[in-house]
DNA sequence: GGAAGGATGCACT
DNA sequence: GTGCATCCTTCCA
């Protein structure tokens, strides 16, 4: 298998299910070479947001931004959007082009590059915790708006290889989305998928 | 040019 | 568990 035959392919993004996608990326891993260091980790939890039809998805009604504008392009693509002005929140974006289907990364295990990750964190020793959030992994990672629209299939600064192993169903935990409550009756969804007993995890 | 946000994080009890 | 700092970007006028 050659380096690149790691990556998911377009094939995995592209399909019209971003429930099921969020819940397969679960055990995959993510990858930055943000500056030319190489950072990596396990994603341990994510959360699906569905398009138009979703009131707590930026594409909600189809609204169309500069901002949104890659949520609307074809699968496995970054989705990447500054929130409370200070926080990267990374997604993958799926389905096909104009659906604005879209997975966020909410929480990762470090695999490569722990001491960068403890130094972007600014932290003095390494916590499964150190990446648990949606803003965290990003800082860990380097991700930035930069990398907003990276081609995940492509890119030399940012990708998602397959796991070690598949994760079974009951090693999936299944919960509501968090942050979300402006989203009404849709911020009870159970849209929100993460590794059963995982440290780096960030809400239980 | 300016108002308003916002898929959080962290400190504190 | 709860409170609140935060602040750059976005979007519209």
């Amino acid at each position: 298998m050659t380096y690149k035959d790691k990556r998911l392919p377009n094939s995995f993004y592209e399909r019209n299910d971003v429930v099921q996608i969020a819940k397969e990326l679960l055990g995959k891993k993510i990858y930055s070479r943000a500056g030319g260091i190489l950072t990596s980790g396990i994603i341990t939890e994510t959360e699906a947001y569905s398009g138009t039809n979703d009131k707590a998805c930026h594409a909600h009604l189809g609204k169309l931004t500069n901002r949104t504008a890659t949520m609307y392009e074809n699968g496995g693509r970054a989705y990447i959007y500054l929130c409370y002005g200070i926080h990267h929140l990374f997604n993958v974006v799926t389905n096909v082009e104009g659906k604005a289907d879209a997975v966020l990364i909410r929480a990762i295990e470090p695999l490569d590059g722990k001491d960068v990750i403890i130094k972007r964190r600014n932290f003095k020793i390494f916590t499964p915790k150190i990446t648990a959030g949606p803003g965290k992994l990003s800082q860990a990672l380097g991700i930035n708006k930069n990398m907003n629209g990276e081609n995940l299939i492509t890119s030399s600064v940012v990708w998602i290889e397959i796991g070690d192993y598949i994760l079974a169903e009951d090693e999936i935990t299944i919960d509501k989305r968090i942050g979300i409550d402006y989203a009404e009756e849709d911020a009870d969804l159970l849209w929100r998928f993460y590794i059963k007993e995982n440290i780096s995890v960030s809400k239980y």
